[in-house]
Formats: C-alpha cells, sequence, structure tokens
RNA sequence: GGGGGUAUGCUAGAGCGGUCAAAUAGGGCAGACUGUAAAUCUGUUGGCUAUGCCUACGGUGGUUCGAAUCCAUCUGCCCCCA
C-alpha cells in the first residue's frame, strides 16, 4: 500500500485530522474500515457529495475498506449544524428507497456489497468490498432507557454547548430543540456500532461534522478504550464563494434523469478558471503531475483543462459513452463542430402542428427554454431566442414548416442552452 | 401558564388605507465585452388569450367605495416573565 494519506492530503482532501501521524501510519499499515454518512433526504447525491465518494474511492484503491451509510435513523433527528433549518422529515420508506438509489450511484466509485438492495449478488465477498448500510437499523430500536444508562452518560452538556454548531444555536435566536440536541449521541453512537460490529476505526465527513465525529471518537474511546480517528473534507466553495454545485436550475445531480449528462458536463466546463485545478484533484484521478500541468494553464488555454475536468468526471459518473456524447454535443455548440450530430435535448412534435404554424413563445416555453410564456416573451424580446443559429425578436413570430432544416429545429435559448425539435409524421 | 414581538415576492428586507405586482440588495435570466471563465456595463425578473385582465403580501372572517397596510381570530416562529 502506497501512502494513501499523503495522497489525500495532496489533493487537498484533508481540512482537520484527530491525529495526523497515527491516521497516515495506520493507513500505511493495515487494511482499514472507514466509513461516511449520507443524507438520504433526496433520491440522487449531487456533486457536493462528490469530495466524500472521491476520497472514499482513493481509500478503497489503496486497499481499504469503505462502509457507507445512509442516515435513514439520524435524518429523524436532524442535524442542527446544518443551521439553515431543519431538514423534511421523511418516512422510512422513502429513505429506504432513496438509499437504494444512492447505493446505484455509489457504486460506480466504490466497490460496495449491496446488502440493502439485493441480497441475491452476494457471490464471493472480495475482503475490499465495502458495506452499505442504512442506521436506522440499529437506531430505531434503541431502547430509551438504555440508551442514556450506557452512552448518554458519557456525553457532558456542558462540553456539547460549548460546541461550536450548539453554540450558534443557543446564541441566536433559532433556538434548539431537544430532539435535535440529542442528534450528536446518535452519530456518536453510529460510530461505535460500526467500531463494534466491523471493526470501523475512521470516520471521514466534512468539516462541519468535526465536532458530531469526535462524539463517536470520544465514545469508542470511553466505552471501548480503542483510539479510533476522524478526517475531516474542507466544505467546498466555488471562487466566486457560492455553494459548491449550485446553478441556475438547483442542484448538480449525479442521477442522468435529474441532471443529463451533458448539462453535467456543462458545469464541468463552465467552472471558474479559478476553481480548475482544485476541481481537477478532488474530482479525477489524473496524477496530480497532470493536475499540476493542467492547473497552470492560463487564459485561453485553460479551457483544455476544463473540458478534461468535464470528461473525466462525467466518464466517472455516466461511463465512456456518454462522456464522449456530452463531449461531442459540446463542441459542436460551442466550438464550431457539427450540430447535427450533437447529443441535446430534444423533444418530439408532430409535423401536422408545425403545419399550422407555432408561436415562438408557445414553442420555447413547450420545450422548457422558458419556464412560462412570459419568460417565453422576455427572452424573445431581449433578443436570446436563436432557431437555426439565427436571432428572432418578433413575439409575435410564428414558426413553421419555412424554417425547418433537416426536418428539425435548433431552438437556442441564450448563449448555452440548446434544444432540438425533430418533427414527426401523423 | 402570563406578557410582548414577528410572519411580505427565489433569498434578505422596505412598505402614509388608495398612485403597490409591491422600494432596495443579493440571486436568476437576457444583451454587450470575452475564452462556453472572471470582472464590468445595460436591460429584465408573478401569470395570462397583454397598453388590459387575473392571482399574490402566513390562514380565515370583518371594517371600508377601496386593505400588504385597520380590527377579530387561528397557525407558525422569536423574546421576556413563571
Amino acid at each position: 500500500m502506497d501512502n494513501v494519506f499523503e495522497a489525500l492530503n495532496e489533493r487537498g482532501f484533508i481540512k482537520q485530522v484527530t491525529i495526523a501521524e497515527q491516521v497516515a501510519r495506520l493507513l500505511a499499515e493495515k487494511q482499514v474500515t472507514y466509513y461516511v454518512g449520507f443524507d438520504p433526504t433526496a433520491p440522487s447525491l449531487h456533486v457536493g457529495s462528490l469530495v466524500p465518494i472521491m476520497a472514499m474511492a482513493h481509500l478503497q484503491r489503496a486497499g481499504h475498506k469503505p462502509i457507507a451509510i445512509i442516515g435513514g435513523g439520524t435524518t429523524m433527528i436532524g442535524d442542527p449544524t446544518d443551521k439553515t433549518e431543519m431538514r423534511p422529515m421523511l418516512s422510512q420508506e422513502q429513505i429506504s428507497a432513496n438509499g437504494k438509489d444512492i447505493l446505484a450511484q455509489l457504486q460506480r466509485y466504490l466497490n460496495l456489497d449491496n446488502t440493502l438492495a439485493n441480497a441475491e449478488n452476494s457471490q464471493e465477498t472480495p475482503s475490499r468490498v465495502g458495506g452499505f448500510f442504512n442506521n436506522a437499523d440499529w437506531l430505531l430500536s434503541i431502547n430509551y432507557i438504555g440508551f442514556l444508562r450506557d452512552i448518554g452518560k458519557h456525553f457532558r452538556v456542558n462540553e456539547m454547548i460549548r460546541a461550536e454548531g450548539y453554540r450558534q444555536r443557543l446564541d441566536r435566536e433559532l433556538g434548539l430543540s431537544f430532539l435535535e440536541f440529542n442528534y450528536q449521541l446518535l452519530q456518536a453512537y453510529d460510530y461505535l456500532y460500526l467500531f463494534r460490529e466491523y471493526g470501523c476505526q475512521l470516520q471521514l465527513g466534512g468539516d462541519d461534522q468535526w465536532g458530531n465525529i469526535l462524539a463517536g471518537v470520544d465514545l469508542v474511546r470511553r466505552i471501548e478504550g480503542e483510539r479510533v480517528h476522524a478526517v475531516t473534507f474542507p466544505l467546498l466553495t466555488t471562487a466566486s464563494g457560492a455553494k459548491m454545485g449550485k446553478t441556475a436550475g438547483g442542484a448538480v445531480w449525479l442521477d442522468a434523469e435529474r441532471t443529463s449528462p451533458y448539462e453535467f458536463y456543462q458545469y464541468w466546463i463552465n467552472v471558474d478558471d479559478r476553481d480548475v485545478s482544485r476541481f481537477l484533484a478532488y474530482f479525477t484521478f489524473l496524477p496530480m503531475d497532470e493536475v499540476r500541468r493542467l492547473g497552470s494553464l492560463e487564459d485561453e488555454a485553460i479551457r483544455e483543462a476544463k473540458e478534461v475536468l468535464a470528461y473525466e468526471v462525467t466518464q466517472l459518473a455516466h461511463g465512456k459513452a456518454e462522456a464522449d456524447k456530452a463531449q461531442a454535443a459540446s463542441r459542436a455548440a460551442f466550438g464550431g463542430g457539427n450540430l447535427d450530430e450533437a447529443e441535446m435535448p430534444r423533444s418530439v412534435i408532430a409535423a401536422e402542428r408545425l403545419n399550422g404554424g407555432i408561436p415562438i413563445m408557445a414553442l420555447f416555453h413547450e420545450v422548457g427554454l422558458a419556464n412560462s410564456r412570459s419568460e417565453a416573451r422576455r427572452l424573445v424580446q431581449q433578443g436570446g431566442a436563436y432557431i437555426n443559429e439565427k436571432q428572432y425578436r418578433a413575439i409575435d413570430m410564428i414558426v413553421g414548416t419555412d424554417l425547418l432544416e433537416d426536418n428539425a429545429l435548433l431552438l437556442r435559448a441564450g448563449k448555452k442552452r440548446y434544444h432540438r425539435i425533430v418533427l414527426i409524421e401523423n
């Protein structure tokens, strides 16, 4: 095993560590079981989760054993650390359904045994294959009095309220419900449980989880007398300060249904110049030499780096075929390539509708390039509406068959959003 | 349990009873510039069968010719006292 810890550090994954030398040595000496928790409130992960996923993948490639858990139990509490608001409470069915989808996504990056999804697939289990669990499995059945006596007694309230996350909530007017106050205990208990059942010795998470993770570290030490470890990732923001992975239409999801490979690719190729080298280090497996080379490109040349970034990340998330298509489409749309071949959002309409003519506003609205007719109207008025790369500014424009090229129309809204309309007979 | 405060558009946050689809900022969108970048400038930002109409200012019900603005009540949140 090479030095993964150093590799992770070099790639920028490490923000805080319990004891760096110990963790580095541990990872160098033997196979370590490590875990990361994922939020199961949506049926898909988004690009923000790629940081922990990539870190896990690096570790697994280095021979260590991952465990991914979804917080079916803790989600029912709501982590007060993300002080914005309480997370929505979902039913257990919903959470485990989401969990299945999330597992499928994780499996693109990690070799995980899908105990949760379908048991039939468990052939031989190589030792590196990781696990995937829902902490509801052990949290839901907890006996209150027993938990208080066994676990609760190890937590000092004065210590807890001194912690940053809680203090903020207490200082502000938001307040903190008793329910939320218990979140940390449950997360700590997860760690204890995974240590006991699977010998898990390392938990990784976002830096906002530091306090919660340490609570688990302490709990294991107090009860089991064993030293386990914690590593946090820096919380990613883009160079312009926005939260990573947010875009006009909302989050950038890993699910191809929610964010098409093309859009996904576009997200990455459009990142701020200043983010390119960091992102290459985080989100691709390219050797650091290559990352540094690409990252040092300047001005126009940096587009090469962005293209590599977009291609690599898309390939990891959606596979080579999709990445190739997304790349071709992007080149076509922005590099003067062949737009006809390009893979882009498309829809079909009946030929006879076009014979009658369709108002331009209705057309842009219908294909989703505008959220309402009013928005479409604005788009047209402001010169953002193009058909076959020709701008149309008249709101009373009627689109008819005369505009067809190869039996299709290429709509464009603004600079970057394309949509192809293909005619079908009947 | 008692007293007080607050609830506005994507967010934050103004808003004399009429001239409020609602100031301002951020965000979004579009245009110019450019490298599918950043910064900057300009326009725009509820919906629609569109110089007008409809729906909106926590819910409901009132007062009024007329309410986001007044009253009652309900709900949520916050603060103080117990």
